[in-house]
DNA sequence: ATTTAGCACTCTCGGCATGCGAGTGCAAAA
DNA sequence: TTTTGCACTCGCATGCCGAGAGTGCTAAAT
């Protein structure tokens, strides 16, 4: 009886001369022949017994090849297996950690670490590297300002975590003088300098429910205002991307149509940020594979990317996207690391 | 005698000729043959005499063809005489212009109005729409205050034009107490509100040379800190780029190598800053034809740019970016108005 | 039962000749 | 000065051919 479809098992040799396979084909990008893996593997079979492995792998679903007479090459579910079960990494020595830790070094603020990142991802890779914004939880408060500006509008000066500063302008109810915004101010520094963005926020709505009109005019506005300029601080993620141009010469995707279609979705940002928004969710280093992503536009791409955390706290996601023919072992070591070289470049200015 | 070179005279006729053929070719692209030429003149002569004029206009630079056989295109001269004598400018009508300006109403800081403009250029034109950030040379201090941060470092908040913040981190020769900060701070907003940002830094300066030993520790510190404060604010030019995509399906660019030049330089921006700076000086609508530019990536690209003025003052340039052929008549007018409304609505949001 | 060798078959790709269409330039006629 | 006629040049699409690479199947060998 013939093996027709999937009465073999995928033993061991198979196996190997699938991850051979893959191998071959990420360094080459041609569809790899019996002859040539039968010299590959290093396995002293002859071609013809690996047409008949082959062929098993193929009812398998996890090579393929785009016409008759042409070599095998790996599927999505191929490259999903060779990366879950048959990887060998090619971990960093210590030496390039510290050349990619040394690059951060002199980097002052949060937005050039991340453009940092970004970039050397890119350039370590040769594909894009993308570094979403950090979402941090903790925002400790260190001073509210009130500035009038004209009529009913007021703009907010808030100094967060000893560093940063955030400023909003807005609307209020009835203009206040600003001997009302001044004591307003000093009010909420004196009641809530330290505490937790959240918290105070908390504490303000809170407080909006417990006091009615029995609350004075002062004590008015400074809840009315609190409220507007403590609102959650909702600005839509976004990320730095580096190395898009890397992408234009990969042959794979030098179809002038999709490389378009690709690079308006970077524009656009809302489906990779959706992604990067899963990815985040997962706590650890999480590969997309071509059309597993779920965005069209992403069909003929990977997406490899890892959270980064401060202290704890997974703040935000970093990563490459290039073909699905991609140098997973290497890749997936400097994604991981430069991650952790982030997050730990982040907690150091902190 | 034959006419050989340059004999023969640019007369009407041979200006009316190179023009329909400047259109014809910036419509569909084609080198454009002596037979087409003859029937789109409306000048009932036979393609023989178009003939022998199209080798005129070659003798003197204004076309070439791209190989024997092939009809004949325009040179970077023949555009240059084309945009600069023969073009018929399509104004655009109050309806279009509304609906450009109405799209600026709902904005409201400046970051968005400068996204808006940048998109709309490269919406209307289907090229890439590129907008210098503006450089508000007037910038009127309304409030400065000092904030401790750690040891030697001190945040610098300054409010300037009712509504825009910047904040710098300054390290001070010593540690100051938050009362010496606050005095300081005073001391600058009494003396100095409501002026603008260059005499503040100005004045300031003048005094540091003025006053030396007999000076009291306290102004020390003011001067010590406020020259480090209103150091110029010279962070580098940037622009706002929408609709490099545009760029990706004209076939005239269809070169992959030549586009992913073109997109580095747009994520360098060194060039096109360069050239935008360049353009700001010409205080006028300008137009650079490809080599034109002097820089190569843009070779094979024609940029149109306008400034734009908040007052009467020059604050920043706009354009678009594309490929030599292209409309000149519809987006030589398209950026004018754009430049215009920008202005308007950045002055009424003063 | 597995592995190997042999063989016919399929598909891609580069090179090559060919013909067509578009356009030119020149010389002679109008 | 303009037009006509004509020979000539390219580029481009088409079709053909052969080489090369690879497959699947069958039959023989281990």
């Amino acid at each position: 009886m013939p093996r027709t479809t999937k009465d073999s098992v995928l033993n061991e040799r198979a196996l190997h001369l699938f991850k051979t396979l893959v191998e071959r084909y990420i360094v080459d990008g041609q569809p790899v022949g019996s002859r040539t893996l039968a010299r590959d593997a290093g396995l002293d079979v002859s071609p013809a017994t690996v047409r008949h492995i082959m062929a098993d792998l193929e009812a398998w679903g996890l090579i393929r090849s785009p016409h008759t007479s042409a070599g095998r090459m790996p599927t999505v579910q191929g490259y999903r297996l060779f990366v879950d079960t048959l990887l060998t990494l090619q971990e960093l020595n210590a030496n390039e950690v510290n050349r990619i830790s040394s690059e951060f070094d002199c980097k002052q603020d949060v937005a050039s670490l991340l453009q940092t990142a970004s970039t050397m991802l890119s350039n370590i890779t040769h594909l894009a590297g993308v570094v979403m914004l950090p979402r941090t939880e903790q925002k400790s408060l260190r001073r509210v300002e009130f500035m009038r500006l004209s009529g009913d509008q007021v703009l907010v000066i808030l100094v967060v975590n000893d560093n940063e500063v955030q400023n909003r302008i807005i609307r209020t109810a009835r203009p206040y003088s600003p001997a009302e915004l001044q004591e307003a101010a000093n009010y909420l520094n004196q009641s809530f300098s330290g505490k937790d963005l959240q918290s105070v926020r908390a504490a303000i709505v809170k407080e909006m429910q417990e006091v009615h009109a029995d609350v004075n005019r002062m004590m008015q506005a400074v809840i009315e205002m609190a409220e507007k300029a403590f609102a959650a601080d909702d600005r839509p993620h976004d990320y730095v991307l580096a190395g898009q141009t890397n992408l234009m010469e990969i042959a794979d995707l030098s179809d002038l149509e999709k490389l378009k279609k690709l690079f308006e979705a970077f524009g656009q940002k809302r489906d990779i940020l959706h992604l990067l928004d899963q990815a985040i969710q997962a706590r650890g280093l999480q590969i997309f594979i071509g059309e597993e992503s779920g965005y069209e536009v992403l069909d003929e791409c990977s997406v490899v990317t890892s959270p980064y955390t401060v202290g704890d706290q997974v703040v935000g996601v970093l990563g490459v996207i290039g073909p699905t023919r991609m140098a997973y072992e290497r890749v997936i070591p400097i994604v991981d690391v430069t991650a952790k070289v982030l997050g730990a470049a982040l907690n150091s200015r902190h």
